[in-house]
RNA sequence: GCCCCCAUCGUCUAACGGUUAGGACGUAGCCCUUUCAAGGCUAAAACAUGGGUUCGAUUCCCGUUGGGGGCACCA
């Protein structure tokens, strides 16, 4: 085809919880980068934490991506079935190419088995921080032979660690910074194998990225600190090292960090509350990055095609739910009403509105009360009194509190029930003839008659709503409210 | 404490040396209207700060301040 190599990124959770809102955004950029430029899109599975990681936490990651629709090429397809052809893309079941990596850094010199405990690590960390040295000392670096036999004999079980150079300058290029430095000096020769021969975060990570051919790393920013060690590794294994982007946090909108004291950060729970997965791509796209026009809304494809790298922002961005709540409501609004239904199917069932009750069609209501719905959980929120009678509000307790409200609701009543047709248009006609009749204004009739029938102060448009709803209803609720009325 | 990153309306952002500093969310007002929305119009609202460089800096450089991230046998 052609010798440009081809584009491959990827998402590489760890299974120590929930999907949150900032691996959600990564997931996404990492997505639409490579389906903008016609790459692969890879997931692996980071559970080198033996004590932290669980299949729990897999299955939810996996159903979050599915749900937003981020597809991936390769990857788990659950906790036993994987597709793609770099071998397992959960780490733990790679631990031998690790440690073949491992053994050549070894032999060559580039690394050293270290035999401190923690708590001798500590000390030593500890040392060094009194002493006001930018760095601790590795004791193990230079073990003497009989040292190291005595430490064996011992029954220790050494780590691995891999040496940085004591001076000069690791210098990265980052997409979205540009070039970054750090001072070697600063480094730690840092563990690759911990005691237990599993590969450390930064090893694995290395190994794996190369193993999978990955072009373009894209991660948070709080990866970029792992760099100096990162490249360090390529160059001593003499791999060509991928490209790195690294992206600003997410904030909350306090300033710090986004996380759970900041209400909701589990991408489910937005499924849960009624967001559509789209419409919370849209809005995390956005988080970070714009175009030159910033644009707001974009279709699914217009998404791919505009993403781009240039474009995205250097500084945090802070998470506004208002404007993630307005987006879903611009989608929402978007939809046609069939699909409006077929989509809150969850919410609707849970309110028992599925299977429907007798009354107004569903569909018809959606396409009523469109324009007001936020979320799908609005659909049975704004719908249920239609079939069945709610409790009123309490504005619509104080609408009803009028002193004309009971003869109005007992004088509609009567007026109504024989009245045909019970349609829009011409119930219009005839209740607005009562109000001429009786002189009354025609919010003294129209807002105690919402309320009775509805239970409400708000909602669909009158007459309609009347004809929806059926002379029967409409009749029996106004005989009932009224009666309660002293 | 040390290292790294960052800095435009309350929030997300546009601008790539010369603009009345633009858009979007949110907020306020008006219009529409039987309610609530939606929609339309209008308004208030920003270049953190001090030095340079330049004919000219929001834009380039340095310092300060502020915010964020990292300093694990966690990822």
């Amino acid at each position: 085809m052609n010798d440009t190599p081809e584009i491959r990124t990827r998402f590489a959770p760890s299974p120590t919880g929930f999907l949150h809102i900032g691996g959600v955004r990564t997931t996404l950029y990492n997505w639409l980068f490579a389906r903008h430029h016609g790459g692969r899109f890879v997931l692996r599975i980071e559970d080198t934490d033996e004590v932290r990681s669980t299949v729990d936490s897999v299955t939810a990651i996996l159903d979050s991506i599915r749900w937003l629709g981020l597809d991936w090429d390769e990857g788990p397809l659950d906790l036993e079935r994987e597709q793609g052809d770099f071998g397992s893309y959960y780490q733990m079941r790679r631990l031998p190419l690790y440690q073949e990596q491992v053994r050549k850094l070894l032999q060559e010199g580039k690394a050293y088995p270290c035999y401190c405990t923690r708590e001798e690590t500590e000390v030593v960390r500890q040392a060094a921080k009194e002493k006001g040295e930018p760095r601790p000392e590795d004791p193990c670096r230079r073990l003497t032979e009989a040292k190291r036999r005595e430490h064996e004999a011992a029954g220790r079980k050494p780590a691995v660690r891999f040496i940085m150079p004591d001076e000069g300058e690791t210098v990265v290029d980052d997409l979205i910074r540009g070039q970054v430095r750090f001072e070697n000096k600063l480094q730690q020769d840092l563990v690759i194998q911990k005691t237990t021969g599993g590969p450390t975060y930064n090893f694995a990570c290395v190994c794996d990225d190369h193993a999978m051919r990955i072009s373009h790393v894209i991660r948070g920013d709080e990866h970029l600190s792992n760099m100096p060690a990162q490249a360090r590794i390529y160059e001593a294994l003499g791999w060509q090292p991928p490209l790195f982007a690294h992206l600003s946090m997410i904030m909350g909108p306090d300033g710090t960090k986004l996380s759970k004291r900041h209400g909701a950060t589990s991408v489910l729970e937005y499924r849960d509350m009624g967001f559509l997965p789209e419409a919370l791509r849209n809005y995390l796209a956005l988080l970070g990055w714009a175009t030159s026009d910033s644009r707001q809304i974009f279709t699914p494809e217009d998404l791919i095609s505009a993403f781009d790298l240039p474009g995205c922002q250097k500084n945090p961005a802070t998470f506004d739910p208002a404007k993630l709540s307005w987006m879903n409501g611009e989608y929402m609004r978007a939809l046609e009403p069939a699909e409006i239904v077929r989509r809150a199917e969850p919410f609707l069932q849970r309110a028992g509105l599925i299977p429907q009750p007798a009354g107004p069609a569903l569909e018809s209501l959606a396409a009523l009360e469109r324009e007001k719905f936020k979320l799908l959980s609005d659909v049975p929120a704004r719908t249920d009194f239609f079939y069945r009678e709610t409790e009123a509000t309490d504005k619509a307790r104080k609408v009803l509190a009028a002193p004309e409200a009971k003869a109005v609701l007992e004088g509609l009543a009567g007026l109504l029930e024989p009245f045909a047709p019970f349609t829009e248009k011409p119930l219009e006609e005839c209740i607005r003839r009562f109000c001429a009749e009786r002189a009354l204004k025609a919010g003294q009739v129209f807002h105690p008659l919402r309320a009775a029938v509805s239970g409400r102060t708000d909602g669909p448009t009158l007459f309609l709503m009347l004809e929806l709803m059926g002379r029967e209803t409409v009749i029996a609720r106004l005989r009932k409210t009224a009666a309660r009325l002293a």
